[in-house]
DNA sequence: CCAATTATGGAACGATCATTCCGCAAATTG
DNA sequence: CAATTTGCGGAATGATCGTTCCATAATTGG
């Protein structure tokens, strides 16, 4: 048993991962942690450390794993429309599925904890500043595309691409509607033609 | 002293409503709400019952005193323009005072509880639709002034700008840059025209 | 085959959580 | 003036919190 430990560790980090996805860092227990994961509390602790570290450590693979392979997924993507609609679109889906309205992790993280920790709100911007540059890109590759109209300011665009992006991450922790949800996408790629 | 409680009901309750605003349901303790509102804990469950209907009653506070009164007040603009920016500076002049990125506690609720609290989620809801309908209601009126481009959608313009508007009460909880948050508004306004 | 090392399981730790209870003070009622 | 009612202060409640400790089991190195 010694030399080898009995659990994937990041398999385990995984469902960390999703707890603290769904319910936050407070409503988020260390008990609750050993049950989602199956890992004993001691190894929890010899593995990741603390609970903010597990915390921390469950959001930054969220960012890796999640965050920043989907962008890169959707920036090959063959028309900007298919890139942009595409990332809104893997957000309403959850809607379909039951009890799976989380949202994004970080934004969810940022809300909660973002205003009274400072490392925290650091990584928030800096994913919020990659999604922005996502859809600055998207965008002014459909301007030259033809897709969107080229008289549009990209920088202001983009920006508020961002903002729509995490007003629909707002709602779907209260209404995960897929109809509803879709609006804001529709609205976003209507404001960019 | 009895027949006659030693502290004012309705002050207490906004002291407890600031600290639920800016630190959410769970990261508030009772203790938090006994220093910030200088009630004894007694008088506290006495008058306003357990911590969570506590809380409730500092939400529909919010949502009378707050949401409801500055759209009330904002409908009554001079013009489309200054009703919708007007709404949107309210947030954005938070950033400006220390410590005072607290966003809206509607929108931090709802990240925090909704998807778990159904009783929530209807709140937030009902209090989003309102927004909506406010921005529609103003959209309309600023087509007909000449303020807004007429061949816009204004029920998918009025969707879409709530989203921005819940995507500015993200951001602020991570950056409350007045810039970076004044670039929403004008991305709003500037798709409306 | 023994010694050293390491992960595991579970009990145990003190601190803090939300909540309740009780004795006291104060003002109205008879 | 006595009885009653009500709010207040603070201690006490049991539960749960995050965290640590310890005995056990298991594997590698000598």
């Amino acid at each position: 048993m010694p030399w080898e430990k009995q659990f994937d560790v990041d398999e385990a980090l995984t469902c960390a991962m999703q707890t603290f996805w769904s319910h936050g860092f407070e409503a988020t227990s260390m008990q609750d942690l050993v049950d989602a994961t199956g890992v004993n509390r001691a190894s929890l602790y010899a593995t990741y450390g603390d609970k903010r570290e597990l915390f921390m450590s469950a959001l930054r693979k969220y960012d890796g794993d999640v965050r920043r392979r989907l962008l890169a997924d959707l920036a090959q993507a063959a028309t900007s429309v298919q890139a942009i609609a595409g990332l809104f679109d893997k957000f309403i889906g959850q809607a379909r599925e039951p009890q799976g309205n989380w949202g994004c992790f970080i934004v969810n993280s940022a809300l909660e904890l973002a205003a009274h920790d400072s490392e925290i709100a650091e990584m928030v911007n800096a994913a919020q500043d990659e999604i922005e540059a996502f859809f600055l890109a998207m965008i002014r590759k459909g301007q030259q595309s033809g897709e969107f109209n080229p008289a549009l300011d990209a920088g202001q665009a983009a920006h508020h691409a961002l903002a729509a992006m995490l007003g629909l991450l707002v709602m779907i922790r209260s209404r995960p509607d897929e109809d509803y949800l879709g609006g804001v996408r529709d609205g976003v790629l209507n404001s960019l033609t």
